[in-house]
DNA sequence: CTGAAAGCGCTTACAG
DNA sequence: CTGAAAGCGCTTACAG
């Protein structure tokens, strides 16, 4: 227990104030001289300022809070580590909370995140109450949503073109020739799960085709499983799952559980691709969320938002990867 | 822009002294008349404590220093999602830290972890240089390892007992009959893929086997494929893989792209029982390292340590799953 | 129980 | 450029 080492200590072994100790840790104008009487004292020490006292005289911790739901879709481990080395590259710091199992208790956990003084919250997937979102609004706390839409709250926020992409799917089931396409919903509570449906249902009723079945997978692995057994056995013969976290359920349930061939049964079509999307065990066809594009931007809106400005809703673009799930590349263009 | 709300402001709505709105907030003791009046007060003007303040105080943070290396084995976001959850709980917030791609330039992190006056740090799957170990030490920020050994560094930690299980892992591929048994080994900087390579040796030559070959995959799947193919090429009839992570990609590449069945023509272990490992399409065989308990011990080991306590180093044990990759449970006797 | 006061470790005008 | 001083928003002895 040496003791902490404050700034004082360094004052006085380099005999100087504690102020120009202060002025060459922050950055501030000081003699060549001073500087490095003062640099060799807190070598010596091991002098190290204390961020929290930095922190409560400027107001900015330089701490991001940044909110996750569920960490069991690959998408967001692989989201929060570039979300983290992004903020990390900009000089601030990742204060991470994992949103409790009711999706909608968030707002305990934001609040807590404004106790602790972070400058600005991304949060993930989730959502915002209408109260917090205020309380932010008037502590000068920005908010970036990604991954998820919220129309009313009317903040910044970054997701993928889900309705687009929706229909593309659509599209890409009917040009290979199938008729009785079933779809596996993400959770309707998501902005995401319901613009891909919506997008789905578009492109289809755009074909002049009824969906064989739309039932909620709810973005869970065992009630996709199951409700894709149902769509299947109501003769659906391609299915789009509302997530590629649910579709290697699918996969998995109707290969090795019920026997079927995919894509020759059946064709299977998921959203995000995520690496296990490119695995040669699942080799799915999927919308591609590109996830370092959208990191990339919900990181700029942030540090916008942060300089006082206040950047709008963001869509980025993701292609259709076809993989073996719908017959491959050299089925595209049939 | 309400500007922040200071216990003063409280105090003054409220006809007490700063003092006594401060009190209230802190649990200390004061009369129900005060409590409610500033309760009141503080309800209007929405006020919260500001923690930094407190923090500086106090000389406690209540925050934790996570650091983690990669998120792409799966094992980690769920340990991720574990600690955080666990601390939560214990009233602790994370600071987590994704650890540069060069896995020794944690020290800069852990550094930056002390400036921002974490009251403890959990390492998961990465090591402390000695310099900073001390520096943590002496500054009394206790320090956990999670799923690392360093025996020289003298730091609580948790692993599996991974030696013991590389062993029985010997032995299970021993007892279902196979004689040419490769090892596409872990990572061997790391005590988790020295003790899984040391213990399966030790198991091999308890049963008069040598290796018909061990080779590093170093934790990275591409690596592991590629040396996974020598290794049958060379005529192995079983493999231990060093993690689930890598033994998927194993799996996939002996069977997709080889055409290797699994496990006729060869038997096939993994390492950690991720939760994918269940999943149909690999149904692997695999030690299990009991993650929940792995992370009940280690956030017990860092309350002690908080405590003043100096706890030492935990092993927890862990079974074998035997699923189809090496013939299910039936052969499991044989 | 309560208020006035000191102080946590810094930053930042303010004089010199 | 530099030091003395005020102050960030709290907690916590100390008297009363």
């Amino acid at each position: 227990m040496s003791g902490r080492v404050t700034s004082r200590a360094v004052a006085e072994r380099a005999g100087v104030s504690q102020s120009a100790v202060s002025r060459v840790f922050s950055g501030a104008s000081a003699s060549a001289r001073t500087v490095e009487k003062v640099r060799k004292a807190a070598e010596e020490l091991g002098y190290r300022p204390n961020v929290l006292a930095r922190s409560l005289i400027t107001g900015r911790s330089r701490i991001i809070g940044v909110v996750v739901a569920y960490l069991d879709n690959p998408f967001y481990p692989d989201a929060l580590e570039r979300l983290s080395r992004a903020l990390q590259e900009e000089g601030y710091h990742s204060l991470v909370f994992i949103a409790p199992e009711g999706h909608n208790d968030t707002d305990r956990v934001i609040q807590q995140m404004l106790d602790h003084q972070v400058d600005g919250i991304i949060a993930a997937s989730v959502g915002l109450g209408d109260e917090l979102a205020a309380r932010c609004k008037s502590a000068g706390i920005p908010v970036v949503l990604f991954n998820r839409g919220q129309p009313e709250a009317n903040l910044p926020q970054v997701t993928s073109a889900n309705h687009a992409g929706g229909r593309r799917v659509a599209e890409h089931l009917v040009a290979i020739g199938r008729q009785r396409i079933g779809h596996v919903a993400g959770w309707q509570g998501s902005s995401t799960g319901r613009d891909r449906t919506e997008g789905f249902l578009t492109g289809l009723s755009e074909a002049g085709i009824a969906p064989t079945g739309v039932v909620p997978g709810d973005y869970r692995r065992d009630k996709a499983a199951e409700v894709a057994e149902e769509l299947v056995t109501q003769g659906a013969d391609a299915l789009f799952v509302g997530n590629d976290h649910m579709a290697f359920a699918v996969m998995d349930h109707l290969r090795f559980i019920m026997g079927w061939r995919v894509p020759e049964d059946v064709a299977i079509v998921g959203y995000d691709d995520v690496p296990m999307a490119a695995w040669a065990g699942y080799d799915l066809t999927t919308i591609r969320q590109p996830v370092g594009q959208m990191v990339e931007a919900t990181v700029t809106a942030l540090l916008a938002a942060l300089d006082g400005a206040t950047p709008g809703a963001q869509e980025i673009n993701g292609p259709l990867i076809i993989r073996g799930s719908t017959g491959g590349a050299a089925h595209a263009r049939i």
